[in-house]
DNA sequence: ACGTATTATACTCAGTGTGA
DNA sequence: TCACACTGAGTATAATACGT
């Protein structure tokens, strides 16, 4: 089935480059239940009160749907379509925070000892089901209430927008970043003094989790290599080591499976595609699509197309 | 287990073909 | 004529063979 589905672009939200994030309260009942839909951006929910069912669906983890409630922080990726279902007595509130990966301040994550500090970020939003879903983080009273206390401050600079609130949001929404991490790395017991003694494939698998954060991006075997905290060439080695295949592929690998979707489901231009999915040049997008698929996004879309016409 | 030197390949840029 | 999809060649960067 041909299911064209509304891609949420940052623009709609008024999100800018410049400051790419937006928060926003909502409430949900059976009348207001919202259709699957994706972002252009990472949305991180806190579920302040109510139930629900959240139903998300990605090409990575396939279709899933698990109980919400107050309390719950859950993150969805860019791209992954969601929505909430909703028995008929039952209603969700929620708060919305949309924000572009590179909002995230990454520099934490130089200083040795500190890997850990984003994991919530990094790691946990690419857990293979169903880690994901069985990990998603629930806060105790205490939690959630320095979580709300956060939140707060930023709906606050939000709204008010006095001088300067774009840097003291950046402050808090990375304040809560982090706290989100520490109650994350101590719920699943990988809390403090763990990143001197952490395994080869531990930090692999953030630098795994930030390549598929940041893949829209340009990303520099230097800079992974500093995230890991080692050597270019270790980076490159254990890289191999544990996933069977260098960077460089594994970051290409990941970006022609999104652009494949993205072919399909939008009208954008092979050079928008191409861009959106982290090649600023369309003719090394093509390049490398051509080779991992044996056919050019042209034709690789107009082939998807024909074959679902004639379903 | 790790770093250096060398090789391989990723990426950029200039340009061509095609259809509207 | 223009926009778009694509190709080829040169340069920059990543991957790896080899040595410690």
């Amino acid at each position: 089935m041909n299911e064209i589905l509304p891609l949420f672009r940052s623009a709609v939200y008024g999100i800018d480059p410049s400051f790419p994030f937006h928060i926003e309260r909502n409430v949900h009942d059976r009348y207001t239940q919202l259709q699957l839909h994706a972002h252009e951006f990472v949305e991180l929910v806190y579920v302040v009160g109510g139930t629900a069912k959240h139903r998300i669906r990605s090409a990575v983890f396939g279709e899933q749907r698990y109980e919400i409630s107050a309390g719950d922080i859950l993150i969805v990726n860019q791209g992954e379509e969601h929505t909430y279902e909703l028995a008929h007595d039952e209603r969700l509130e929620i708060v919305n925070l949309l924000f572009a990966p590179e909002f995230v301040d990454d520099s934490y994550l130089h200083a040795p000892g500190q890997s850990q500090l984003l994991d919530f970020f990094y790691v946990q939003p690419y857990l293979k089901e169903p880690a994901r879903f069985a990990s998603n983080l629930k806060l105790g009273f205490r939690g959630a209430g320095e979580i709300e206390q956060i939140i707060g401050k930023i709906e606050n600079e939000f709204g008010a927008r006095r001088l300067g609130y774009q840097a003291l949001i950046r402050l808090s929404f990375n304040e809560l970043i982090v706290r989100l991490s520490r109650f994350y790395s101590e719920s699943v017991g990988t809390g403090r003094n763990r990143d001197v003694h952490s395994s080869a494939n531990e930090y692999i698998r953030r630098v795994v989790g930030y390549v598929e954060r940041r893949y829209q991006t340009d990303i520099e075997i230097s800079h992974l290599a500093k995230l890991a905290c080692c050597s270019e060439r270790q980076l490159t080695r254990s890289f191999r080591q544990a996933t069977g295949e260098s960077v460089v592929r594994f970051v290409h690998a990941l970006r022609i499976e999104k652009a494949k979707a993205l072919l399909v489901r939008y009208g954008d231009t092979v050079a928008e595609i191409g861009a959106v999915v982290g090649f600023r040049d369309a003719a090394y997008f093509i390049k490398v699509f051509k080779r991992l698929t044996g056919m050019t996004p042209k034709e690789y879309r107009m082939e998807s197309q024909l074959a679902q016409s004639g379903e």
